[in-house]
RNA sequence: GCCCAGAUGGCGGAACUGGUAGACGCGCUAGCUUCAGGAGCUAGUGUUCGCAAGGACGUGGGGGUUCAAAUCCCCCUCUGGGCACCA
């Protein structure tokens, strides 16, 4: 009979199906295990590589878990607002609902060919009403708890996509989806205060088992910074100039002000012969581009205001700037120049001419060479009245004291993480649930007139405004609070906010009285392994971990954390390059599915490198493992009247056995170590290659099968069972059929249990022992383990190789590590 | 510019706390088989010298520590990722 992967493959997923195998009852969480891919976005109908490769690696620790004895709920669902799928719709003319409820259709149907455990009864949509009602009600939780709120503020504006966008959402001053520069605007937006948590997001990424390089970017993001707020004085006016720095030891250094030209002083203090450049200048800031703005290699600009202001520490007289490399929206939005230890002030200062002074001392320089550039690390510190000879670490909290004291500074931490910006003027998302009323201000709207529902009879052209606000019908309604007309609010939701809790909705995919039910929640939550791609990092997942902290002071769930443990799987990529449809390297999954089917190809998308490295696409391995497959199915067709057999005994002892029974058990059990180890740690590569090792050594074992003995017989049963098992995770609907073979009814899934290592058996009974001399090695023999020190260098010292490189020399040094090697220094 | 990760045969990649570099797979070579299919089996395969035994060289480049380095330290090159005037 011949290996047929597309009839075996459906005759197993139709009978999962069937029988409900991978049912969860959620109601419980013994043994629970909440097993969680990033859920798909329905953009596009077809799955690419990198779906497969999320999904079937992911599915295949799942099962693992399961044969372990866990309970594995692993939901899966669609991201389905957003605006690929509303810009398509521009571009083509369907709505978005058609085509996304279309798409998702489509992907359903190849996400089921994966075969992989989803729980299908648990599925979610967050395009619906039964989904967004409750994103509304987590608008209306925050908005409560003053977490959400609406301002005026500079903000990104993707002149393309015709909306504003979050700080995370600005690549490099572009727009994260379609490349456009962004542009600042001031605009009334809504936000979330996610600095409230900003320092809990930090400290709690501590306790977290994610990769250090996604921990290590959202402290960045979050950007930490401890310092002081220094209060100067302007001469004329005597208003306070606040600053916000982490070197007040440099205080004696500070040779003018600058101020970023939104901040509100500007206006009062410049001077009138001033007043036109100092216009003109925030004219011509305010219309640049994120691009240009944060070009580095770019000349610094500005303008002196003609105003000046005192130093606290010296009451020196010092000019004022405005200069727009001082960001308004961080810290106080102004900056003490310190030039000689600062690297921007010393090229603005450089740049206008303003004085340069030395006063803190790199080790080794002498104080009166004049400084090259910056010096910015620590130092001695000079020129600084009763500060001087000071190293500049002490300087720190000997000023920062001073200025407390005295009232004109505070020590202070600032983030460079900005509250998150969810509004948008798009059509396909969440309405924000929001009423304004012209007697009684901003109302919410009251839970039980939720959902908010989108209209789906509105222009969704992209004009700037919103789509929304041109519908009088959706508009147009009554305050909850006074009963008169109010107009509702026109923006939808980022689509970062029906992601950022999801994870809570699953166990609760099919309730409609609130978003999740509590027990249900606290039971089954937090997930407790997450996989998905690094580029969510810091969006995705920092929004997620804020909504869990607000939703948990809100009262709703008890735990801090949405993802206790963290994978990223590594980029797929095609001739170098990310796959993408606009490069055209696009490599479709399916034909290699018909040809080799799902489990030969996501076992080869697992066994071409490490799961977190990804790697560049070649089929050119496939092959190698589609004869593994194969091997393994006729293998067992071969020998099915031994397996179905009276040789099943699981008591061997691997005392009794001997030569290539005791091999081959022995194998079995180092194969069943390894494979533990790898399959948890998502290492499937080294996980596979040890299937196949031991593969091969089954196949050379099974050559003289017919006459081997009842109890050689028994270890080839043993064997084959465990390696089924062990294989089940990897190539799930091939398991299900040969273990069938072997005489079993159930599915492998619900019958087998994961192998247990006969420790006894991994004792290594000969090592290889490497004989060198002066650390070449020169011979190798075979020696029983534990062989005696003494007797190693004997071995070694007699071997004839050996004389040839010790005759004559003396032997110096002879170093011997037990079951290794025996090294001879010789001179 | 700064931060992080990485570089190993013709190719994808293995290698525990420094102790046999190249597991496993692809490809390639030879042989055997077959109801000739994009099949199976056996052996070989880092480079190089040699009939062989056995050498020399070898983990991006250069230095170092050590009896011993892919592994530890310093410098450099390249690749990937992140941040980008955050005071």
């Amino acid at each position: 009979m011949k290996y047929n992967p597309a009839e075996i493959e459906k005759k197993w997923q139709k009978r999962w199906e069937k029988e409900g195998t991978y049912h969860i009852d959620v109601t419980d969480p013994v043994h629970k295990l909440y097993c969680l891919v990033m859920f798909i976005y329905p953009s596009a109908s077809k799955l690419h590589i990198g779906h497969w490769f999320n999904y079937g690696p992911t599915d295949t620790w799942a099962r693992f878990k399961k044969l372990t004895g866990k309970r594995v709920f692993q939901p899966m669902g669609y991201d389905a607002f957003g605006l690929p799928a509303e810009n398509a719709a521009v571009k083509t003319g369907v709505h978005p609902h058609k085509s996304t409820q279309e798409n998702i259709e489509d992907i359903r149907i190849q996400l089921k060919r994966i075969g992989a455990m989803y729980d299908w009864r648990y599925e979610i949509d967050t395009s619906v009403p039964e989904y967004y009602t409750w994103t509304q009600w987590l608008f209306l939780t925050l908005y409560k708890n003053g977490n959400a709120y609406r301002a005026k503020a500079p903000v990104n504006w993707c002149p393309s996509c015709q909306t504003v966008l979050a700080n995370e959402q600005v690549i490099e001053g572009l727009c994260e989806r379609c490349s456009s520069p962004v542009n600042k605007k001031d605009l009334v937006q809504w936000f979330f205060r996610i600095t409230n948590y900003a320092d809990e997001l930090l400290e709690h990424l501590d306790n977290l088992d994610w990769p250090e390089k996604t921990k290590l970017m959202q402290r960045n993001w979050i950007g930490k910074s401890t310092g002081v707020e220094i209060q100067f004085t302007i001469t004329d006016t005597g208003d306070a100039l606040k600053v916000f720095t982490t070197r007040p030891d440099t205080l004696f250094g500070v040779t003018y002000m600058v101020l970023a030209p939104e901040h509100p002083l500007v206006s009062k203090i410049t001077t009138p012969e001033n007043k036109e450049h100092v216009a003109r200048y925030i004219e011509q800031a305010s219309k640049k581009t994120e691009i240009d703005r944060q070009a580095i290699d770019r000349e610094k600009t500005g303008v002196p205001t003609g105003a000046y202001a005192v130093n606290p520490i010296n009451d020196e007289k010092i000019p004022v700037w405005i200069a727009d490399y001082v960001l308004y929206s961080y810290g106080t939005g102004a900056v003490m120049a310190v030039p000689g230890h600062d690297e921007r002030d010393f090229e603005f200062a450089k740049q206008f001419d303003l004085p340069i002074r030395n006063v803190i001392l790199e080790p080794g320089k002498n104080e009166h060479e004049p400084l090259e550039k910056a010096y910015i690390d620590e130092g001695t510190m000079i020129q600084s009245g009763a500060y001087t000879g000071m190293d500049s670490k002490t300087g720190i909290e000997k000023i920062s004291d001073e200025l407390e004291e005295r009232g004109v500074g505070k020590r202070k931490i600032n983030y460079r993480l900005r509250d998150w910006l969810v509004s948008r003027q798009r059509y396909w998302g969440a309405p924000i649930p929001i009423i304004h009323c012209d007697t009684c201000g901003e109302v919410p709207v009251p839970e039980d007139q939720l959902p908010v529902e989108l209209p789906t009879d509105v222009d969704f052209k992209p004009t700037g405004e919103s789509p929304l606000a041109r519908s009088e019908s959706y508009m147009n309604t009554t305050c909850p609070k006074c009963g008169s007309g109010a107009k509702r609010d026109p923006d939808t939701m980022d689509t970062f906010v029906c992601s950022s809790w999801y994870y809570l909705r699953f166990p609760s995919a099919t309730l409609d009285t609130a978003p999740f039910d509590k027990e249900t929640t606290n039971q089954w939550l937090p997930v407790d392994k997450y996989v998905g791609g690094a580029e969510h990092a810091v969006m995705h997942l920092l929004y997620a971990r804020f909504i869990t902290k607000a939703l948990r002071d809100a009262g709703y769930i008890g735990f801090d954390e949405p993802f206790l443990s963290l994978v990223h799987q590594g980029t797929i990529t095609n001739q170098g390059a990310k796959m993408s449809k606009s490069k055209g390297n696009v490599v479709n999954p399916n034909s290699f599915i018909d040809r080799y089917g799902s489990d030969v190809f996501r076992m080869y998308l697992m066994f071409m490198g490490p799961y977190e490295e990804g790697g560049d696409w070649s089929d050119a391995g496939i092959v190698g493992i589609d004869r593994f497959v194969r091997r393994v199915y006729h293998l067992i067709i071969e020998n099915t009247s031994y397996l179905a057999g009276k040789f099943r005994d699981d008591r061997i002892l691997f005392d009794t056995l001997e030569s290539d029974a005791r091999n081959l058990y022995r194998k079995c059990h180092q194969t069943i170590k390894k494979l533990s180890v790898d399959t948890e740690r998502f290492q499937f590569n080294t996980a596979i290659a040890a299937l196949m090792e031991l593969l091969n050594e089954i196949s050379r074992y099974t050559q003289s099968m017919h006459q081997r003995s009842d109890i050689e017989k028994t270890v080839f049963v043993h064997t084959i069972r465990n390696f089924i098992i062990m294989v089940a995770p990897f190539a799930p609907h091939l398991a299900e059929e040969v273990w069938e073979m072997c005489g079993q009814t159930e599915s492998i899934f619900t019958s087998a249990t994961w192998p247990r290592c006969d420790e006894s058996a991994l004792n290594i009974e000969e090592v290889t022992i490497v004989a060198q001399v002066n650390g070449r090695i020169r011979a190798k023999f075979v020696v029983s383990a534990g062989t005696d020190q003494n007797v190693l260098k004997e071995m070694t010292l007699s071997n004839e190789n050996i004389k040839r490189y010790i005759d004559g020399k003396q032997i110096v040094k002879a170093i011997i590590v037990k079951d290794k090697l025996v090294n001879l220094v010789v001179r």
